[in-house]
DNA sequence: GCAGATTCTT
């Protein structure tokens, strides 16, 4: 905005001028300079309610994301236009206030406008923001008695809105309907199907779309890539990466940020370090994402050299404050075995997040220090930060790996009761394997039998490791029975239990099990209904713990690992030291 | 003049 012409010898008072001024502020997002325009028209006596000025007074500050201000400007205006209107819709929906939104559109029918197609897109993000398919379908009925349903904007909307709220029929089903479609119809369409991750599905759109001679942008490109490499699948991801380039196309930041954090995802850390390094050469800027998707590649092997060389590239890039970046930075010291690197990076975020905080409880926990663990976590609540559910991970993970038992059992009760947060698989795991480790299986045994939750396998094997070193062929029985007799909260139990038996080597309750599972005609469901039912959210929040067991599972070694080089690198960096030291002396 | 799809930490 430095180019705004603010100067006043050249000042025309006239409404023209005010309104390029504003439009010019609201393009480029600028509100302080916006806000200078609005402070010089309101000196100026100009009444913005006689011109059209009105509207994009708030047009500016809703751009600016200002909502508070944008508010003001239109609680003043006597008789708003469909664009002031939809401008209040679009930046309370930007800003969350997703209620306010809806309300607003309210007025719009109050006032007797039905609004437009905008409005209506603009709406179905807001539903959206909500995960609220019903009113999702309200605004479609709506949106189809007026007539706007065949504009390719709102149908796009309505995919886009579908597809988020895990209802891709009804996304497939305007999709057909569509007479008209464009670039971002196929991608949505296409992500649509990614982030359920049937990217089989989106392939075939993929390739029809290019047979419909629709070339597809930047957009759809990323879809494909991000959706192959979130499913686990590198290859194919990569596969498309490389054929993007093949066909003449120059991949942008966004589509190599996918493709990095995909390898990092599937373990390939020297693949994404490889491809990191092609980024740079080929000039692209990376940006935090790209760190931020690249850190954990460190943690996997171990290597702080190139965790130390991301750090200081952070700061080249003044990216220092950032706070996502800061908390990968923290967990990759505390992975590569530096706490000391770790609490550094740690004491230096001016304001700290929840991941923040998670990440150096997590970091103590791991090196041993559950009090300084348990120290930190308490300091976090007397500054004000509220504990969450990864929080009471990291601490009980601690207190597992450090044989606290008692301190464990006592912040586990007190999580729902104290802090009102829900108990989760990973909370019960952690507990079963602290009882485990310390031999206490009877209550160890009860606390399985009371998860309100589907027990995961790895409690189940968990517990019958913890039978097996504690030679509690007894309880392991009992809990064998339970799962038989489904009242544990199991299904596919028969199916654990035969693994468990032919992990033992226990080939004839192997047969037994069995046997019964034929006999019971109790064959495992087929687990692909909630795919299709799944909302975003608990898609996300899978995705997520599907990462997380992956990460958790290999952290064991890496750590092991890891301590181990950097005790050697301790001692060689002693010895470097001592060699200085000698140096100087001489 | 108002939209649309992609990437990230615990």
């Amino acid at each position: 905005m430095k180019t705004m012409p603010f100067s006043f010898k050249a000042f025309k008072l006239s409404q023209d001028w005010f309104a390029t001024c504003l439009h010019k502020c609201l393009k480029e997002k600028a509100l302080r300079p916006g806000k200078q325009v609005h402070a010089t028209l309101f000196t100026s006596g100009i009444d913005i309610n006689v011109w059209s000025l009105n509207s994009k007074l708030v047009g500016m500050y809703a751009s600016c994301g200002d909502v508070r201000s944008a508010r003001l400007v239109f609680d003043k205006i006597q008789n708003p236009n469909v664009f002031a209107m939809n401008w209040m819709v679009l930046a309370c929906t930007f800003n969350g206030y997703y209620e306010e939104a809806i309300g607003y559109f309210c007025l719009m029918q109050k006032l007797g406008n039905v609004g437009n197609e905008f409005t209506f897109s603009i709406l179905l993000k807001t539903c959206v923001g909500l995960m609220d398919v019903k009113k999702g379908k309200e605004v479609h009925a709506l949106g189809k008695k007026v007539g706007f349903e065949d504009e390719v904007s709102v149908s796009n909307a309505l995919i886009d809105m579908y597809c988020k709220c895990g209802e891709v029929c009804y996304a497939q089903r305007v999709f057909d309907r569509m007479v008209k479609r464009d670039v971002a119809t196929w991608t949505s369409m296409i992500c649509g199907y990614c982030n359920i991750g049937k990217t089989g599905q989106a392939l075939v759109l993929f390739e029809r779309m290019k047979l419909e001679g629709l070339e597809p942008n930047d957009f759809t490109w990323n879809a494909m890539i991000a959706g192959y490499a979130r499913g686990g699948d590198s290859i194919g991801a990569f596969a498309l990466f490389s054929r993007m380039t093949r066909e003449g196309l120059v991949p942008d930041m966004v589509t190599w940020n996918a493709m990095i954090s995909g390898f990092v995802q599937s373990q390939q850390a020297g693949e994404a370090f490889k491809l990191f390094r092609d980024m740079l050469v080929s000039g692209i800027k990376p940006n935090h994402v790209t760190l931020t998707g690249l850190l954990p590649a460190c943690g996997l092997t171990g290597s702080i050299q190139r965790g130390r060389e991301i750090h200081g590239l952070m700061y080249r890039m003044g990216l220092g404050i950032n706070i996502f970046i800061a908390s990968a930075i923290i967990d990759m010291y505390s992975k590569c075995g530096s706490v000391k690197n770790a609490q550094n990076v740690f004491d230096r975020i001016p304001v700290k997040n929840i991941a923040s905080w998670n990440a150096m409880i997590g970091c103590y926990g791991k090196h041993g220090m559950v009090e300084l663990s348990i120290q930190l976590f308490e300091r976090m609540q007397e500054e004000g930060m509220q504990a969450n559910e990864v929080t009471f991970i990291c601490i009980l993970s601690a207190c597992s790996h450090n044989g606290l038992v008692e301190e464990g059992l006592k912040i586990f009760r007190s999580m729902k009761e104290s802090y009102g947060i829900e108990v989760g698989k990973e909370h019960y795991a952690c507990v079963v394997d602290l009882l485990c480790r310390s031999g206490r299986m009877l209550e160890a045994y009860e606390l399985v039998k009371e998860m309100p939750i589907e027990v995961p396998d790895s409690i189940v094997g968990a517990f019958f490791n913890g039978c097996k070193i504690h030679g509690r062929k007894d309880l392991a029985k009992m809990m064998a029975q339970d799962i038989l007799n489904m009242e544990l909260k199991k299904p596919g139990g028969y199916v654990t239990l035969s693994n468990i038996y032919a992990a033992d080597g226990d080939w004839e309750e192997v047969e037994n099990v069995r046997k019964m599972m034929k006999e019971s005609n109790n064959h495992k469901k087929p687990g692909y209904s909630w795919l299709e039912k799944m909302n975003l959210l608990e898609r996300k929040e899978k995705v997520m713990k599907v990462r997380k067991g992956k990460v958790m599972k290999v952290r064991k070694e890496k750590v092991m690992k890891v301590r181990k080089e950097s005790e050697s690198e301790r001692e060689s960096e002693g010895k470097e030291r001592e060699s200085v030291k000698v140096r100087k002396r001489k």
